[in-house]
DNA sequence: TATTAGATTGTCT
DNA sequence: GACAATCTAATAT
């Protein structure tokens, strides 16, 4: 029951656990559960964050996730702890986001593929050179959503759920009805997996 | 609205 | 040296 007496903190404090536990069940639990949460990035421009609404699941047996050939340098952060930010560079060019979803040591994530813009829309105006138009292509893209949001390579290894400049916070999660499992997107290997989450959405 | 080519660099073989 | 969990602009319908 709660109780006025009951800190912001504590409350924060369960959710920061529960949110944990949801993630740590693996990426084919995490993806549909990560839809509504948020992302928020402290900066030195202010806050910018958005709901996601877009998540695609990479498993340890998944020949197509970065995990599969085993552990390295620029995949280490995938194998840390359900929380963990994973970022890396795609085609050279475009930077994309990853929560990792299990155990220490094991390499599964969820690539953050696209978000609905909350605070600071007009700095992901400017970050993105974005030139008016349809305010629904501001961030729905993995590498959009990296550009929008200002996080490149280097808050790759940070952890999401403590108070850092970048964090994930718990939101309401759709229910299945309202969610569309298709195949993945841009990759080669075991392409036809239906392991993408789509928020239908109006 | 749909399809296609080109950009560009870290990582692994 | 090959390839990649993508985006944009340009061209065609």
């Amino acid at each position: 029951m709660w109780r006025r007496t009951d800190s912001a903190a504590t409350f924060l404090l369960m959710n920061v656990k529960t949110l944990h536990r949801t993630l740590n069940a693996g990426a084919m639990e995490a993806a549909p559960k990560l839809l509504g949460c948020v992302i928020e990035h402290h900066g030195p421009c202010g806050l910018r964050s958005g709901m996601i609404v877009e998540t695609e699941a990479y498993t340890e047996d998944d020949p197509a996730a970065h995990s599969y050939v085993g552990r390295t340098a620029r995949t280490d952060p995938m194998f840390r702890r359900a929380g963990t930010l994973y970022v890396y560079l795609s085609y050279g060019i475009h930077n994309c986001m990853n929560v990792a979803t299990a155990d220490e040591g094991r390499g599964e994530a969820v690539l953050v593929r696209a978000i609905e813009p909350i605070d600071g829309v007009e700095e992901m105006i400017r970050a993105r050179r974005w030139k008016g138009r349809p305010l629904r292509n501001l961030a729905n893209g993995p590498g959009k959503v990296c550009q929008a949001l200002g996080i490149s390579l280097e808050y790759s290894g940070q952890d999401l759920l403590t108070n850092g400049v970048v964090r994930l916070r718990p939101g309401s999660t759709p229910p299945p009805a309202d969610v569309d499992v298709t195949p993945r997107i841009g990759i080669t290997k075991a392409a036809d997996w239906p392991r993408r989450f789509v928020w239908k959405r109006h």
